[in-house]
DNA sequence: AGAACATTTGAACAAATATTCAAATGACAA
DNA sequence: TTGTCATTTGAATATTTGTTCAAATGTTCT
């Protein structure tokens, strides 16, 4: 896996340093977990979507209407972000209304809008 | 490319609402670039390159060691990164150093890490 | 010049993913 | 029940993406 790796080991590799980031590198799960989480967000779709659920409650034909899309495509990936526990479904007769379960999502969003604003 | 819509405008879909939501809407290209740098940080590879930046400057070297991967791997993942504008690079003699160019970015990864911990 | 080494790059391949289409649910009304 | 409508689901397709391998740069030393 490492191809190269034995000739860098004397004259490139700081040891110290990998031995310092090393030691404080967080463990693999979480890291899995956190990559996730951006992972959900990387997507266009999902960013509007979930951007628009942070104004009001709504449902599939409404998503559909706003984001220009077919409905099959909104629901692929309110299904997506159901998964992840960013979203929260509520029937009502033949509609269902898709809302934030996850509001702490918002200060990603926000920190990311800075970022943005801020190049 | 919206197959039922036309049925639903009457019964299902609340028009004040998607005037409401459309109107607030976030236009295309920035939400694009909301979703470019989420889709960056959203691989499990890149996140660990980021939070090992964000403790020192690290040689390529290095961080294959820490991350256990190859170098031509890591190598490709820096230049997704330095293309991002998230990543600088420095030479000195053979050996190419890399370190944060946008240290607001860590402010995203530390409120990723708070939601997983939150969780 | 040549050798040795750190890094980059391009092609190739496998795995993941977003959207579309068609068919299946589930709910309500006639 | 039958029909209609909102939503979900599964299969199929096209695109994107992460890693590997081999070859190419660019640098230093002799």
């Amino acid at each position: 896996m490492q191809g190269k790796i034995e000739k860098c080991d004397i004259i490139c590799v700081n040891h110290d340093a990998v031995e310092r980031v090393t030691k404080d590198m967080m463990d693999n799960e979480f890291l899995q977990k956190m990559a996730g989480i951006f992972k959900v967000l990387g997507d266009p779709t999902r960013v509007k979507i979930v951007h628009c659920l942070s104004k009001e409650e709504l449902c599939v034909c409404d998503l559909a209407q706003v984001l220009e899309m077919s409905i099959s495509a909104i629901s692929h990936q309110l299904r997506v972000l159901r998964d992840r526990r960013l979203v929260r479904h509520r029937r009502e007769g033949k509609i269902v209304y898709y809302s934030l379960d996850d509001h702490h999502i918002v200060n990603l969003l926000r920190e990311c809008e800075d970022h943005v604003n801020h190049d």
